[in-house]
DNA sequence: TAAAATTTTGACCATCTGGTAAATTAGAGC
DNA sequence: GCTCTAATTTACCAGATGGTCAAAATTTTA
């Protein structure tokens, strides 16, 4: 038996054609939804056979829960960065920049999760009810700790963090609609954004 | 031949089951998705049997056309109340609560459309770059006016536009997210939201 | 280089799914 | 009630799709 949970990622060989797997995986899965997307189609972009794919994961099941976790693990990252001891202003916006960046070279990771909440998170109801929440309440409360010592305006901490997410997650998940509507007329759809958000938010916390 | 472009919807009970078609169509597609969703859990969710619900429609494809249709239609008019002739801060905080108000009382239209866009659109790639992009693109120019005239802070019009899409359909589309992160601490994911949003809207806005 | 282990393939399945056709039943108008 | 139309069901089908298995090919190891 090989598969998914193995003690050490062995082979040269093993170690490329897994990574070509979940590459193509999230390729396709972040473009077509779990359901949405075939075997074939990850097998293809990742230049294998279909059989080949399950030779190396135990099903279609088992590519997306790996990918999943990989994301998850990483997706926590920027907002744990988040210092309770530094200023706030500065922590909050850098948060928000690191946020952005996450949206700008990650636009894939960023769709597939967007993907699995759209659709009612069946798949990630645990990671968001326990890690994740429990993180976002311990950081609400350092930024309320923030608000009332004054530092940065006064304003509901979990809803300040909701359109952190909202606004700077749109760019990679609305990509689509924000490339149409502005048509040729923008090269990146980040132009701009960076220095749109980096504006309001800095508006929003003045007290 | 009967089929989705009629004249006259006849019958009582034509416009009785095709208006359970679309109400189970939109519950379906919105939660997993074009590709996710089945004629048989649509067909299962109008209470009617497969080859009946394939008697008002012809196929997976037509239902879907004109579930979005009807949609794209009303998706429009928030974004088109708004008059240039009004007040600047008075119209976009109106359109701001309307928009809010849609994701409210139309959570499933919206992630119907949120699924289309996360996959690239492809179905509504024509509405994108056509009526809305044209909407978006006067109403860009009234907010620039509003702008230059000094009525409001001086902002890039079409990334504020997609700002407050981002924050008000952001309680609809991940509505997942929030009432997992919230827990049971919150009842109501627009509680808070409405007052939030105008908040910082406010802020934004002011010069 | 020969044996052992790993990797890849080709040929298959079973199931799901969108869709069809003909026969049956229910309704409306007279 | 009778006739004509509308609505519904039953029995299918063809293709797609996730997955299996044993044999073949390749790589690694001794």
């Amino acid at each position: 038996m090989q598969q998914t949970v193995r003690k050490k990622p062995q082979t040269r060989i093993q170690k490329q054609n897994i990574s070509a797997i979940l590459d193509a995986a999230l390729e396709v899965f972040s473009a077509h939804g779990f359901r949405g997307s075939t075997l074939d189609q990850i097998a293809n972009e990742a230049g294998l056979s279909k059989p080949n794919v399950l030779y190396y994961f135990n099903g279609k099941e088992a590519i997306h829960v790996a990918l999943l976790s990989d994301l998850l693990d990483t997706w926590l990252d920027p907002l744990r960065a988040m210092n309770p001891n530094g200023n706030a202003r500065d922590e909050l916006l850098a948060y928000i920049n690191r946020k952005l960046e996450l949206s700008r070279n990650f636009p894939r990771e960023s769709r597939l999760f967007a993907n699995e909440i759209v659709q009612g998170a069946p798949r990630i109801e645990e990671f968001l009810k326990g890690e994740l929440r429990i993180l976002v309440d311990e950081k609400a409360a350092v930024i309320e700790q923030w608000m009332d010592a004054g530092q940065i305006a006064k304003l509901d901490p979990h809803h300040l963090i909701f359109s952190i997410w909202a606004l700077t997650q749109h760019y990679a998940d609305f990509e689509a609609q924000i490339r149409l509507v502005r048509g040729d007329k923008i090269k990146d759809s980040y132009a701009g954004a960076q220095n749109f958000v980096e504006t309001i938010f800095n508006k929003i916390l003045t007290p």
